[in-house]
DNA sequence: GTTGCACACTCATCATACAAGTTCGCGCTG
DNA sequence: CAGCGCGAACTTGTATGATGAGTGTGCAAC
């Protein structure tokens, strides 16, 4: 049991919002039905909806009743851009990155589907084929492809929170240092992604593994 | 005004903790004195305090009152615990946090401090210290005294997001599968986690990686 | 000095009542 | 018959009083 009798309410009713049994848009109980179906007094009842109205779960409205909001489930993460402000910042980011894309780039290798082929070849091809201008926008396109053929929604949404964060900052901070003008800068960084995707797509997870860490550490050797 | 009193309530009460005159640990006004203060009901008073709780600014101890919890500071990540719903997720947050944990275990041994060296090894003894209880709790803790030897406050940022997550659902989704009862359990986590912290203290990074990889490997099989 | 207990204070819950907003149908009017 | 008004019924919002249960304190007995 639960130690007050709200929280016991308040965990049977978001069970049916979860569940589906109370659809999005749909109305809840009214109190007084509530009061009967859990036994308890409105006090409770109204308590626990205050709860869930808190937490954002249903909405309600003076006269009418309360309704099940539609939960945004957007990404699992959100990252602020401003979060990122000095150098050893985006340094500290490239050493995250580093550890979590390394081992994304071996899960890739061991759980990829042919559907995630496709993707990736076409991320390595849009490499070449963006100028200076897309480069940034392109890079990052391959990191998320690789991200993707993991089959991890966790390894998806965390890159892709961090994507507009990594397109942004590199120009507005750093400058020159991290543009991609250079040519013979854009021709290693295609080799790079060339060697992690043909690991990736040859299933050998330790392959795939060094060869994007390979690749994020001469990224940060480049920046420092 | 606001369209309810209990917002209005809501609102003077938010205003005071985040203006600092009701400081973190300090204790709320009981709900005799909030009725007297804004002249309303204590109805309306206890609906507002409930609301602050479910926000996380207040806790309530039955008989003793409502006190000002310290305001979670903004991380870069966020996630939302309703994120989190099936068994497969859960799965996929392990292998997740095999990624992100094991590098930061590598990282954590190459760049701690002497400061981070005493939350370790407090971590370590609080979950032998722990009873079934807090045994989720404390385990986390040391998860995260080694994100925080990392010095890297992405990984920080990511793994205290993760918290709460982790902390809520496995009890609630997963049942007994996960919960800490068994004691030869208990005992099998702990020297995973001595393992660990032994890598990282002496400074070893492919030790360490290896030991976490290897502790949260067993923990998703002891999940699956 | 320590122990034990009564008492005051706190939150948790219950029951009841009334106020205020919404919906719906019924009857009246044209 | 069409349209309007109006009230009954239902909803949430607020108020009030009472009781139960957990916590802390001070005083009295030992």
């Amino acid at each position: 049991m639960s130690s007050t009798l709200s929280a016991a309410v308040v965990a049977g009713l978001k069970d049916k919002i979860l569940a589906g049994d109370l659809a999005p848009g749909s109305k809840l109980p009214s109190e007084s039905e509530l009061v009967e179906e859990y036994a308890v007094s409105r006090t409770v009842v109204r308590e626990a909806v205050t709860r869930l109205r808190a937490e954002g779960l249903v909405e309600t409205q003076h006269g009418r009743g309360s309704f099940v909001l539609t939960v945004p489930e957007a990404s699992s993460f959100s990252v602020e851009a401003s979060a990122i402000r000095t150098h050893a910042d985006v340094m500290a980011m490239l050493d995250f990155r580093i550890g979590v894309e390394s081992e994304a780039a071996a899960l890739a290798a061991t759980h990829h589907t042919e559907v995630d082929v496709a993707p990736i070849e076409e991320a390595l091809s849009g490499f070449t084929r963006a100028g200076h201008e897309g480069a940034v926008e392109a890079d990052f396109a391959f990191h998320l492809a690789i991200a993707r053929a993991t089959g991890n929604r966790f390894y998806v949404d965390l890159l892709g929170s961090l994507g507009p964060m990594m397109i942004m900052l590199p120009r507005t901070r750093l400058g020159e240092a991290y543009s991609m003008t250079d040519a013979t800068h854009v021709e290693r960084v295609q080799r790079e992604h060339d060697n992690v995707a043909a690991a990736v797509l040859a299933g050998d997870p330790d392959t795939a593994r060094a060869a994007m860490r390979l690749h994020l550490g001469n990224t940060r050797r480049r920046v420092t």
